[in-house]
DNA sequence: GTCCGGCTCGAACGGTCGTGCTTTTATTGG
DNA sequence: CCAATAAAAGCACGACCGTTCGAGCCGGAC
């Protein structure tokens, strides 16, 4: 790795950090610039414009989703045990796990933000980011169908979507009320939505 | 109403629809004058700050949703008929219901703009917003409990905290995926949510 | 008719925004 | 070790940010 995909990838981790606490809109080169001890054209050059950073830190976001949440999740044994890993692990991804980011879920805080906007490069890539993530939780719901450990007419993208619910509920209790109890509450919610699936 | 009161009345009510698409952060000063065809300097003398401007514009969405979603849920028979009124006119808000704001439901929106925000007059105004609205919700499933409808140890706070989770999740599918479903999974999630509590 | 207080305006402020340039400094391959 | 190339810095730009200030406009009270 070249001296400049190091930098810009050092770039991309302060700028998800940030991005966490103040939407991909609220941050800037110049605040980017100064985190990093470096000037405002020598980190711009990486990225080309805003809209280049804003969708290199989705993309940058993902990976680490991926390498956090998802792919741990992957190594436990199909149907429930990997459903509930996946769970528990993107709980602590918007909460306060050590993986977690400083400013929570950067999915929940990117889709209102961008809900409205017009379409754009940005709002493409957070929509694709997000149905991604979406189809993975239907792709482990229909392996635990074919291991037979959930009803075969269960309906894996709406239990994708019931999912996503729940943890957009935590990131909101937790974060903003600090809500203590959102934890066992966003469990208990889990538990009775794969009751609701189970053969 | 004297004619200060009016005009301020006015820039509340674009200033509103400005931050259900862009954010409490997303609006500007200029660009609200803009849009109200007057100066910066006489807009902004009716709220002496940028913070005195968002936190009036929450009060005025808290007012706009009471008035279009808890005042007319109030009106229907205690229990199931009123919680279900309350959960059809919250997802009217948050989607496209003649009510309901340009950019969706300003709360799931500033939820996530000042979850993480340090404490300030903005962000204390948000949480008690919100807190005010599941407090309403718990008011009015406990009133179903009165009534015989629910079941007596049903937990009020949690139910309040699953509802949120719906409509959040609903926001989310309806307003960035334009998932044609998503009223349909929501109101059969409020369904199973309803049978958990039913006497 | 004149004064007053609420309302609005225009101009200006220091700052920061994203984005071009040109120049200087590092890094790397032969 | 040197030349080619990549990376970073420096500087400037026009636009817009929130905010201040002083001047004008206006309807109503005296």
């Amino acid at each position: 790795m070249g001296k400049g995909e190091e930098t810009r990838e050092a770039v991309l981790t302060e700028a998800l950090a940030q991005s966490s606490q103040l939407g991909l809109r609220g941050i800037t080169i110049g605040g980017l610039a100064d985190s990093m001890g470096m000037s405002k054209s020598g980190l711009f050059s990486h990225f080309g414009s805003k809209e280049g950073l804003q969708t290199a830190v989705l993309d940058h976001a993902a990976d680490h989703f991926t390498r956090v949440v998802i792919r741990p999740a992957l190594k436990e044994p199909r149907g429930e045990p990997r459903l509930r890993a996946l769970f528990e692990r993107w709980l602590g991804w918007g909460g306060y796990a050590e993986y977690a980011l400083p400013g929570g879920c950067i999915f929940s805080a990117v889709a209102s933000e961008f809900d409205d906007a017009p379409d754009g490069p940005v709002r493409t890539k957070v929509v694709q980011t997000e149905r991604d993530l979406l189809d993975t939780v239907e792709t482990i719901v229909r392996g635990g169908i074919t291991e037979g450990q959930f009803r075969p007419d269960a309906d894996a993208a709406a239990f994708a979507q019931d999912l996503l619910a729940i943890v957009l509920g935590y990131n909101f209790t937790t974060r903003l009320l600090r809500d203590d109890s959102s934890t066992a509450r966003a469990t208990a919610a889990f538990d009775r939505l794969l009751d609701h699936i189970r053969a």
